[in-house]
DNA sequence: CGCGATATTTGCAAAACCGAACATTTGCGA
DNA sequence: TCGCAAATGTTCGGTTTTGCAAATATCGCG
């Protein structure tokens, strides 16, 4: 979406004074405060703003909206999967935390573990875990993407070569019929995989709504999995395979 | 949830003080007791702040007093220079921002920048290019120091040396009468000479109140920086020292 | 331990603010 | 010029925020 000019002109405000107010939009432009609002609206849902009371702020950190959607998306489901993952997960152990939404709620869950080191191209979770004191924060080097804050790339691979942790979190866009774990993006993959081969043992996190859908690049199979904790149960063929592979699938009740 | 415009001051006010009362709050934006209060129940209850009696305390561990206190130190003069230094540094080209706060007011100084690529190990400077959609951003992996949002350590320095840039910006802690850059931390210091080896021009943005202080480690000579940016003349001998090395020093005036 | 002073919570009403629906104006192309 | 679509103005019901006052909790001190 095209933004007007008034409206350009309000982001330029919002970002030279941090922050603007409905009233004093409405006198400026000399307009009512319902276009303001308007304005704001938009401005919000394109990610730019943060409404508030009375006016709107810029907003912080790097996320964008349709990364924000995505988060609101199955949270009752996405807090009770972290939160049956971060109980496994014990003090005083190192692990890789990746991309994704459920991810960043594992590491929400996470805050009261001591003394655990935590790898992640994720600036999201290094942001949450900062509350911590107990744990130590390493964050992967990489290309930035905008849309998720997500660290990607050849480089970010590479960084995680070096590092050998107890336990992997990771998060997959798609799990088809045959138990293959799927991605959109090849150079997330990339990391993914390298991620999993650095990790003594993997959980896999993972809510219902990515069940038997599809995205193009694989990025490794149910059978290199320890654990998956998801929301619902699996089919049975699914859950056939699991027991054959040696694959533990927990089941959790949404929050 | 987002924090009204009250509230984000607060937030601003507490991390610079470290503490805030109700009373004073009250006062200062001409609102009840109650309100305050309601705010900082709304802070404490989002992890912001910890409620005390008579007012409440920044969390330990989230967020660093003397970081946010220095920020603000020289704001004016610090502005000034990184205008200066920012446009010096043109569009379609690449540079390494490293730690600072002088730096963090560079980055401020790129955002109509286009085509530019930057690495940081500066997790506050991602944040603010995350506004420039011209500007591809690079985090540089290692560990997370709290207090300054900085990467260091031997994997940074490992990180930067994958790269060849156009320009680097950095900071000092001090600055002697030899023209020694001085810091106080190692790691620090090694990731910098790492970041000065890899740039093909050199800019050391620094205001007056760093000169003829000192610090233990030394970082580099003058006589490897391409151009010095500062708010003050340089003392004569120094001054001269920079001439015989072909150093370029430009002297900004306050904002 | 108890007491006075200060701080906090709670319930409620007033005011400010918001979003939706509808009316009106403006800009633009046929 | 006419008609359409987008932008803006107007009105109104619902929500959020704020202030007030009373009840309750906490602190400092003897």
């Amino acid at each position: 979406m095209a933004l007007s000019f008034r409206q350009t002109e309000i982001l330029e405000l919002a970002r030279a004074e941090g922050r603007v107010v409905v009233d004093d939009l409405a006198q400026r432009f000399d307009v009512t405060l319902q276009t303001i609002r308007r304005d704001l609206s938009d401005l919000a849902d394109a990610g730019h703003l943060d409404r508030v009371h009375g006016g709107a702020v810029v907003r912080t950190g790097v996320a964008n909206i349709g990364y924000e959607a995505r988060r609101r998306m199955n949270e009752g489901a996405k807090t009770a999967i972290a939160r049956a993952c971060a109980a496994m997960i014990p003090d005083n152990c190192s692990l890789i935390l990746n991309l994704g939404t459920t991810t960043e709620a594992v590491a929400r869950e996470l805050l009261t573990h001591r003394n655990i080191t935590v790898i992640t191209n994720n600036m999201n979770v290094a942001n949450i875990l900062v509350a911590n004191p107990g744990c130590e924060i390493v964050v992967a080097g990489g290309a930035l993407r905008r849309t998720d804050g997500g660290l990607v790339g050849e480089l970010t691979t590479q960084f995680f070569e070096q590092f050998k942790v107890d336990y992997a979190v990771i998060g997959a866009s798609a799990l088809d019929r045959d138990g293959d774990l799927l991605d959109f993006d090849l150079a997330e993959v990339r990391v993914s995989k390298a991620i999993i081969s650095q990790s003594r043992k993997v959980h896999l996190v993972c809510d219902h709504s990515k069940l038997d859908r599809s995205a193009p690049a694989r990025l490794a199979s149910l059978s290199e999995i320890t654990t998956l904790f998801t929301d619902h149960p699996l089919p049975a063929d699914l859950a056939g395979k699991c027991d054959a592979w040696g694959t533990a699938v927990q089941v959790v009740a949404p929050a």
